[in-house]
DNA sequence: AGTTGCATCTCGAGC
DNA sequence: GCTCGAGGTGCAACT
């Protein structure tokens, strides 16, 4: 059977466009809408914007998006989990979006409605993705001797007093090594991510023997070597498997 | 006047569906698509989305966003900048994305095209936006005392070795005070990005007076507060003007 | 073009 | 629910 096209209104009045909006909130379908708007926002942060013409995505699963013809983010939007309504207000059509925690408010009132859908949306489909920082970290699991020769990975994810290490492990001379990953070029903040590591582990296990930082990425910039030079923390340039 | 429709189509055929798309690229419009599709990616990563129904949005700056019926990010998108082309191969709608640095490309594969539109966007106005770091460090400016006494601001966005500050300044007795500011309750990044600062500022005035990092945030976690104890820094609640 | 850090970051995993 | 870190993060400001 062919995907079925729900409800489709060109121009419709507000009360149609109330209609349909609603319709969709209650058949939990994703709604879109194309028109001349302003919107509000109150809640971690706030914020105003003027009129003009914008794309409206509701999702059943009660996010919502507002989309200006520029930028790949939305500029308002609504996270899953809130409740949207719709309502005519003096002849507008007036969309709002509500969470409780945090207490945040949506409010986007249209002056005009040019365009108001309904779509049944069935997606059983999951994404495959390759190249993450994840698929580095089986790399090195399945040939130690990337990092160096006679690395000696004991665990992953191991936790410390600073948070949880990506391998850890031992090199030749049965050092402690703490290896942190990284998908792409790396910059300070990483090294500051490592370096909390070892400075966790070197109180932790207060022996005298010191505790090995190896940042593991495609490549660093220069602040971010100077920051391990001066750490005494080392460097290995590697990729996540291409696929 | 008042907003005009774009061209819309329900259950398109694919060369219909590849004429509206192509006129509204040459037009720079927004172009919606809703249907059954594939989606393959390959650049920073790789992915491929099996079969389901997604709603697709070409931006006219280059941008395109493919969105399932679950959560506020897209499954699979290309950032402002890319070339979209579209085409009918094999009786299917072909829309594809690209860019050349990073090399990236997108491929949608449309089995079935429910909805086709495509938008003419006039959009005038700017988001205005309170409750950000830059009103919390204007608050600061304002009156300096919410950081502490006698606190006095010697200047904003001070570069280091290490980075930019801030706030540079001094405190009653002329000691350097550097202060990291955060809208939001912060964790053990926050400090360790202070931590850099102040290391870097030690080292590049080397005069024997310490220089003092204040953390300025909502709040801080336990193992934040842990760590600005462990490197002898200071945390000040103070949060960013609410509207 | 590369670097740096903010973001109503979002998202998932662990607790 | 909170915490923590990854992300094809996006994004702007600055060099």
């Amino acid at each position: 059977m062919s995907t079925e096209a729900g409800p489709q209104l060109v121009h419709p009045t507000p009360a149609e466009t109330a209609m349909l909006v609603g319709q969709g909130l209650a058949d939990d379908a994703l709604i879109t809408l194309f028109g001349r708007c302003r919107v509000e926002y109150d809640g971690r942060a706030t914020s105003t914007l003027g009129p003009g013409d914008r794309h409206v995505m509701l999702k059943p699963d009660g996010a919502a998006l507002v989309h200006t013809d520029e930028g790949q983010q939305p500029v308002n939007w609504q996270p899953p989990g809130c409740e949207h309504t719709v309502a005519v207000e003096s002849e507008t059509v007036v969309v709002e979006s509500e969470r409780s925690t945090p207490a945040e408010s949506l409010r986007i009132t249209f002056e005009a409605v040019v365009h108001a859908a309904a779509f049944d949306v069935t997606d059983a489909s999951e994404l495959s993705l390759t190249g993450t920082e994840s698929d580095l970290r089986e790399r090195i699991l399945d040939d130690p001797d990337l990092v160096e020769p006679a690395f000696t990975p004991l665990a992953t994810e191991r936790s410390t007093p600073a948070g949880a290490v990506d391998i850890y492990g031992e090199d030749d001379d049965g050092r402690t090594v703490v290896v942190e990953l990284k998908r792409r070029r790396v910059g300070p903040d990483a090294v500051g991510q490592l370096s909390r590591y070892v400075g966790a582990l070197e109180r932790d296990l207060h022996d005298d023997t010191e505790v090995r930082g190896i940042l593991v990425a495609p490549s660093v910039t220069d602040r971010a070597r100077e920051l391990l030079a001066e750490k005494g923390l080392e460097f290995v340039s590697l990729e996540p498997p291409g696929e």
